[in-house]
DNA sequence: ACTATTTTGTACTATTTGGTAAAAAATAAA
DNA sequence: TTTATTTTTTACCAAATAGTACAAAATAGT
């Protein structure tokens, strides 16, 4: 295959702008703000991503991955008590560094600022987010089944209670970031899975 | 006192530059759509606000009432029953029309938007949001006194899940407009006030 | 070495944006 | 009725923005 070499990888650039995305939103990152963060130029952006700024906003919000998120996943499969990993993936957030209070939820954050703006990427990141649900869905179905959470509660409505309180975390940790704020606080809400 | 008069109120400008600001946030709503939902020309509108559309954003910050929020207020000065009321308060969101839903928390959307652009913006939607956790505080306080609420549970705490839960659900009735799906969610999260 | 191919770098452009300036209009006071 | 005062209207402007065009550069195959 001919022709002049590239000088970056599309997923790894791609990762760079989710994360000034993840920081400042889809209006206030600029083009070249987002190509300084890249490291590439005009012209390799937009051979690249031809539809420009839109598009990348696009494969940022498929391919971006909360590190916090990984760890739950990650501890899910591995086949941990699902309870004890929900509680340590809440309870880890009252911790973050402060950096990471300010930018919360990069898929709430998208919904709140696109829900009359742009449809089609609010309805992308809402897809996302019901990752998230499903994820809490098998892990609740899961406890229920290994007897590790007696409730009452609809499996449903509980991984939409945690899905709201994931939504509302995020929120409130720019108001209050310190721990000894999140973490009674936090607490409080997980009784739920007592 | 001499001069051409005005033709409109500044407080009612206000308002209506901040549902607009409510619907788009701060930086999607262009001056232009500013103007044209005030209804005043640029003239008048830097003659009224010099330091132009942020000083118009700083006020909206700071005059913006909710009204499900209002009624909140009311009903608490009224002397309801605290409990009682913050359960309809968050009740009646499941039943809003869906326009609301869009709309979510005009402060919530706020911080969201702002918290790595604008801190001084960002800390008055912030401190709005602490006088809606304060609301929950007094009313949760009279709750106790009045025996209506019988809880071990720390009252700055829950002050704070009531405003966790506040800033949630903002993001999740964006997900889900259904009241089928909203009003179980809300109950489940309730039930911390039993 | 030459050619076809692909990527990069740079100069340019059209549009949108928030904002300014100044003339015209509408009033109250003298 | 004139004048001073205040507001409105309209024309203008500078900066920023996203995006385009195209020449130069770097490679693989012949």
């Amino acid at each position: 295959m001919a022709g002049r070499p590239k000088i970056f990888d599309k997923h790894e650039v791609v990762n760079k702008a989710a994360d000034l995305f993840w920081s400042k939103g889809y209006e206030a990152a600029s083009t070249e703000e987002l190509l300084a963060a890249m490291g590439i130029g005009k012209g390799s952006f937009y051979l690249a991503f031809p539809e420009g700024k839109r598009e990348l906003f696009e494969k940022a919000l498929d391919q971006f991955n909360n590190g916090a998120l990984q760890r739950l996943y990650a501890a899910l499969e591995k086949g941990g008590e699902p309870v004890e990993a929900i509680r340590r993936f809440f309870l880890d957030m009252a911790v973050a560094p402060k950096e990471e209070h300010g930018k919360g939820c990069f898929m709430g954050n998208t919904v709140a600022a696109l829900s009359n703006i742009d449809d089609e990427l609010k309805q992308k990141a809402v897809q996302r987010l019901k990752q998230l649900e499903q994820l809490f869905y098998n892990a609740i179905s899961k406890a229920k089944q290994q007897g590790t959470l007696k409730t009452g509660e609809d499996t449903a409505t509980l991984a939409r209670y945690l899905l709201t309180l994931w939504n509302g975390l995020n929120i409130t940790r720019r108001m209050y970031t310190d721990p000894k704020v999140l973490r009674p606080l936090i607490e409080l809400q997980l009784k739920i899975l007592h």
